[in-house]
DNA sequence: TTTTGCATATGACATTTGTCACATTGTGTA
DNA sequence: TACACAATGTGACAAATGTCATATGCAAAA
């Protein structure tokens, strides 16, 4: 596999190399310690997986990566964090990058970059961690719960369309004034005031959940 | 390392098995082939990370693993896939899995099983190009851009919590009449026709884009 | 069958809302 | 200085909205 590493540390760069060439799995292609030498490098040596520097004087691996990534959007990037830093992290994610690991983890750098070679993806747990909150399907708005008809949900949503009495009425065909008393019920059993807090509550309770 | 293996096919298990071991890192400490298997192996063996099927008869991998995560929270459990399975793989994420790798890439499986052990989690592609969509934090609206003033903007978001004019000019120590004025501005800029429109907009447009 | 309850509807009424035309004030600028 | 302009305010008005009491029809329950 080979790869090529940046990382404005010299002195990092170096045991990264080391590390990684006794591993026997990998060969140091190149290195760099610079954003714009990340770019270059990639041009010239095309590896098989980057090996970046998240935090860099200068241009940093995040606006490097998305260079690179622009140019060769199948490219492996896999980031270098000294303390794991959410809004890097989730820059890098936003990206493309194909993760992020620990420089303390020595360990783990040769199996994460095998993992990222054969097309997977490595991230630490601060991130998995705040996944299940962000892709988890709402929880649905008990509408019978609350004593919320059909109709009644209905005409709730017309409302929160921004459709006036008589539009709602007309597209239910039903009198105005029936909207209305429809609505004061509404009203009264979610205990709001107007159709306004009735649209703001659907869109913070029912949908926002 | 070591390590359980459950899948009810048993021919995999045994592949996986001599795959694993001859890579000389992982000890394959027990195999088991069911979901009642794994809570009852992992029980007594403790492995560091736990290698399971996502998909098998009775209990499902998933059930599985929350009974153990919720046994042992602190458990690296590893799902093998033999496609990638949108909806398993969620619920995997959701449940707090480290990860999962697909049976047929060989190569992969130590690796990601080290990265694991290392604490890092494994995931394919197919998930990692969705997260950027339900990460990225949300375009900032521009106000400006709208020609929307910053008091506009702030009786904008009290008329969108549902506030009557008086009370809103009570909160802005400003006459009724002048909210009035700059509603109707608003509604005018936006081309809506009343509050509820205006709670809408801000709802769809300002916050929910 | 009678009764109950629900969906629908109407009309009267008070309140809120949105529009408009027009002041007032202060700030900055030609 | 004089003018322009934005922010703020007022009053009058029409339309929309919310409330209430009440009525009709219909289907389910007693």
């Amino acid at each position: 596999m080979y790869i090529i590493v940046i990382d404005d540390d010299k002195l990092v760069a170096l045991s990264l190399k080391t590390i990684l060439e006794n591993s026997g799995k990998v060969t140091v292609a190149a290195m760099g310690s610079s954003g714009k030498e990340a770019i270059e490098l990639y041009r010239n040596v095309r590896p098989d997986v980057i090996l970046m520097d998240i935090r860099m004087e200068g241009m940093t691996g995040i606006e490097a990566g998305e260079v690179i990534l622009k140019e060769f959007p199948d490219a492996k990037i896999l980031y270098l964090t000294t303390f794991s830093d959410d809004e890097y992290i989730i820059k890098a994610l936003n990206m493309g990058a194909k993760g992020y690991i620990l420089k303390q983890d020595f360990d783990g750098i040769v199996p994460a970059l095998e993992t990222v070679m054969g097309g997977q993806s490595v991230y630490g747990n601060t991130i998995m961690n705040k996944l299940p909150e962000l892709m988890k399907p709402k929880e649905r708005y008990d509408f019978a719960a609350h004593g919320i008809s059909d109709k009644e949900r209905e005409i709730m949503e017309l409302v929160a369309e921004g459709l006036s009495n008589k539009e709602i009425s007309g597209k239910l065909f039903l009198g105005e004034g029936t909207i209305r008393n429809y609505i004061s019920n509404l009203l009264d059993k979610l205990e709001l005031r107007d159709r306004t807090q009735l649209a703001v509550y659907y869109y913070t309770e029912v949908k926002g959940i």
